[in-house]
DNA sequence: CCATTTTAGTTTCGTTTGAAACTGTTGCAA
DNA sequence: TTGCAACAGTTTCAAACGAAACTAAAATGG
């Protein structure tokens, strides 16, 4: 069923009064939502990682990007896990200390350092892709067949909407002084 | 389109040879999709909220609980916005400090306190909720009537059962040492 | 060529976070 | 009662984070 929608009164600015104000909750509200889900899941898929192999998220998602073999410099894993550089170059010396990744500055280019997995990440690899797959499964299992493709499309969907909304300049006009009392 | 479903063969644990592991890619990942849907979608209202009332995640969902005018305490806040008493209980204090909150403690049990918030609070929720639904129209809109009750059934669905994997213990057969080159 | 700008990645600094320990209060039970 | 467990909330401490400054290398262009 479609959530009911909230009506929009317009709002007095001054109310004590809560009266005449659009009612929010939070429970319905979509950024909460989705923050609450994809928090429920990293954590819980964290702890796994965590458990098994020491490893945190942002390691997991560079041995994610790599587990094929490839080589690949510092900023193309940037792009390709959604991390900022200062998160991968994070990651990447918590690695290096556990032998994760190997790192060899680039010939043609010395600024870019080309990274490998070591065996023994491409191991871990091995193991958790599975569990990765198996956890991914048991929470689509909640939906049926035709809900998960509807899934994907409403994740699509959102993304890039929601990356076009980012990308849009802070609306300077309501540019105002912070409230007082 | 149904995400095309990647084969899940055995895999062998030593393999460095990357051939016969199962494949993983990251945007095509339920939990990765999750997480930087819903960190786009925070990191722009969290830059919305700020700029405007100079205020953090934390104290925007604490006003939205209590922006209906009422009293609870920090556990109550904690329970319904899914924040732990840790989180909620810096946030309050952060609010006393800029006199948006106020807080006396419970008559029969000393240990609750109940807290409201000011007039100063009930303005900005005045002006934040309108901002709030804004903001969740501009990101729906880049989907169809259908299309957002089909959301609304499947974060549903997909939180009750994040949920109980959450909730279930740790697999404790999986308990291995450590992977050793 | 040399000076300037751009690019790749790292470091620093102040803040935020989460887990665990702690303080104070209430409820329970011997 | 008083002694102990449970509860509400705070503090502490170490790890994680983000923004901005920084270093080093390449590309640009006068």
């Amino acid at each position: 069923m479609p959530p009911a929608r909230r009506s929009r009164t317009a709002s007095s600015k001054s109310a004590a009064a809560p009266a005449d104000i659009p009612a929010l909750h939070l429970t319905r509200f979509l950024p909460y939502r989705l923050s609450v889900l994809a928090n429920t899941v990293s954590h819980t898929l964290a702890k796994l990682y965590e458990k098994r192999f020491g490893i945190t998220i942002p390691e997991w998602r560079i041995i994610a990007v790599l587990g094929g073999g490839e080589t690949m410099s510092a900023g193309e894993i940037a792009q390709r896990t959604a991390m900022d550089k200062v998160q991968v170059s994070r990651a990447i010396s918590r690695m290096l200390d556990s032998s994760l990744i190997l790192r060899e500055s680039g010939d043609t280019d010395r600024r870019k350092a080309l990274l490998t997995l070591t065996p023994k990440a491409l191991a871990i690899y091995a193991e958790i892709v599975p569990m990765a797959l198996t956890y991914e499964d048991e929470v689509t299992d909640a939906l049926s067949i035709d809900e998960r493709a509807q899934l994907d499309t409403l994740l699509s969907k959102l993304q890039a909407r929601a990356d076009q909304l980012a990308a849009r300049p802070a609306p300077v006009a309501a540019q105002v002084e912070p409230v007082e009392e």
